[in-house]
RNA sequence: GGCGCAUUCGUCUAGCGGUUUAGGACACCUCCCUCUCAAGGAGGAGAUCACCGGUUCGAAUCCGGUAUGCGCUACCA
């Protein structure tokens, strides 16, 4: 019988869900669901010092928000509760004492103060820094004597310091690394909190986890880890190790780039199908083609022989122009629905509330092909909203038109305008436009000047549209409030 | 410094020994559509496949070295 698969998504709870860990949570799920297996989440909450607040329910809205459920873990539980790592500390004390019993630990009493000095040392000496191994081999009378001067001790790990580590990573394929290179690292702090190494280890292989996909900075980790299930005698799982997610500096993303955390796109109008699609092809492809795929076809695909070794750089653009096709592939409905909170919390405050949801359901359509972000959307329609217009006057004068002609321009239009019932798009322009050759303008002149006092803007979706939907009054008063602006300024 | 991983258009990538004059996408440029902006359509430019050797009849594809980049090198994950 093959092992299930059970993979798990195991984030720190030290700052907000960054894009980096999320795509890495991705292909667990997509690993998972496309194996039939399970997808377990485990918060890893042993930093006491770096923890922040609201950092979980960051995380787990995030999973949630793109569509991520899990099998065990918060919330759900699952039959190897708890997924706290921090309400697991006996089992991993238990766990470091049977490894001091049968000697592949030891306590270390070194000091912080002393470590950091030696480390100095090292690094002025050029050499590599690491555990010097002074408490590795304390003689029976030493260790008591350690005892009576009232230290916490650590559980450092006994590596063997000769012969080679090595395993065989499903992406990148046989990894080896000499145990010389490797120190005695810590698995239980004095604190009472196993590190990293201990903690992952254990539940690991506690929560029967088939397979460890991790991010790329854990590849150098991986022998200690495999090391560990030695000393246990436990069956390691498969590793894989992910690529990285890149600012544009080739850097590690961090803040310096931008949004990093999957909470700020969100909050700037990026949809979930864009998110998932997005940083699906940021280290995976299905072709040589693909670039829009659904959540089912990624289920349906996924598979790490294309996951790819190389690190990538995240593409801002691209993810805009993603953002915008998949919002223009939206319902009308649909679109109007997202764009409504983004539009209440964006507008300023004068707009009365609650937004008329009739009027915004007959803009939106007018906007959904504009905009790249839910965001967007605020500034591309603020004009409907807002009573008057802020907008410098010379506008209003179109190319090769003088102060004169814009002025008539606006006169006739509004008297026009003015004799007329029907104030659709089509009859609108039944009238504009006859008017621009009896004006001996060219349309674009005409329009040009109309879409300034009726929009403040130089860029704005169709004009006759724009009317229509701005009403007949909003327009005659825009059009002769662009009159004195105009008059006032000669 | 040590160890590890990686290296195809600016960016994301396809390619897994001959089908390749290296394909697609974003961005960029030109044209078309057009009342502006978008969207859409048609083209274009852009990669001596990091470099040097080797294996082979034949290499972007396999091997070695060099260079460069990144990661790790904590009582952080």
């Amino acid at each position: 019988m093959v092992t299930p698969v059970r993979v798990r998504f195991a984030p720190s709870p030290t700052g907000f869900p960054h894009v980096g860990n999320i795509r890495t949570a991705l292909f667990n799920w997509l690993y998972a669901r496309h194996y039939k297996g399970k997808f377990i989440v485990r918060i890893e909450d042993t930093d006491v010092t770096r923890k922040v607040e609201g950092a979980i329910e960051a995380l787990l809205d995030s999973l949630k928000w793109l569509g991520m459920d899990w099998d065990e873990g918060p919330e759900v539980g699952g039959k190897y509760a708890p997924y706290f790592q921090s309400q697991r500390l006996d089992i991993y004390r238990e766990m470091a004492e049977r490894l001091i019993v049968q000697e592949s630990a030891y306590y270390c009493y070194c000091s912080s103060q002393r470590l950091e000095e030696m480390r100095a040392e090292q690094i002025k000496r050029k050499q590599p820094p690491g555990y010097d191994r002074r408490c590795r081999d304390l003689t029976p009378e030493e260790r008591s004597a350690k005892e009576k001067e009232d230290i916490t001790p650590v559980v450092r790990f006994k590596t063997p310091l000769s012969s080679q580590t090595g395993f065989r990573d499903l992406i990148r394929g046989e990894v080896v690394f000499d145990n010389s290179t490797l120190d005695d690292f810590v698995l239980l702090k004095s604190d009472g909190y196993p590190t990293y190494h201990l903690a992952s280890v254990v539940d690991d292989h506690l929560m029967a986890i088939s397979h460890v996909l991790r991010a790329e900075e854990w590849l150098s980790s991986a022998p200690r880890h495999r090391l560990l299930y030695q000393a246990f005698g436990f069956e390691p799982p498969q590793f894989a190790h992910l690529p990285m997610i890149l600012g544009a500096d080739r850097a590690k993303l961090s803040k310096r780039h931008g949004a990093v955390s999957i909470t700020e796109y969100k909050e700037l109008g990026y949809l979930p199908e864009t998110m998932v699609n997005f940083l699906a092809l940021l280290g995976w492809s299905l072709d040589d083609r693909t670039e829009l795929i659904s959540r089912q076809e990624l289920v349906a695909n996924f598979s790490l022989e294309r996951v790819s070794q190389t690190a990538a750089i995240f593409n801002q653009e691209k993810l805009n122009w993603m953002n915008g096709v998949y919002i223009r592939s939206l319902s009308v409905e649909d679109f109007a629905e997202r764009a409504l909170p983004f539009l209440d919390k964006g507008l300023p405050a004068e707009v009365r509330r609650p937004l008329a949801k009739k009027y915004v359901g007959e803009i939106m359509p007018l906007i959904q092909e504009r905009a790249k972000t839910l965001a967007e959307v605020i500034g591309l329609s603020q004009f409907f909203f807002i009573e008057d217009l802020d907008y410098d006057t010379s506008l209003l004068i179109s190319k090769g038109m003088d102060r004169e002609a814009a002025l008539k321009a606006l006169a006739k239009s509004l008297a026009s305008l003015n004799k007329r019932e029907a104030f659709d798009a089509e009859s609108l322009e039944g009238v504009l436009r006859p008017l621009a050759a009896e004006l001996g303008l060219k349309t674009g002149q005409l329009f040009g000047t109309l879409r300034v006092a009726v929009t403040g803007e130089t860029a704005a979706p169709p004009l006759f549209q724009t009317m229509a939907v701005l009403g007949k009054e909003r327009c005659l008063k825009r059009i002769e409030a662009a009159q004195n602006k105009l008059a006032k300024r000669g």
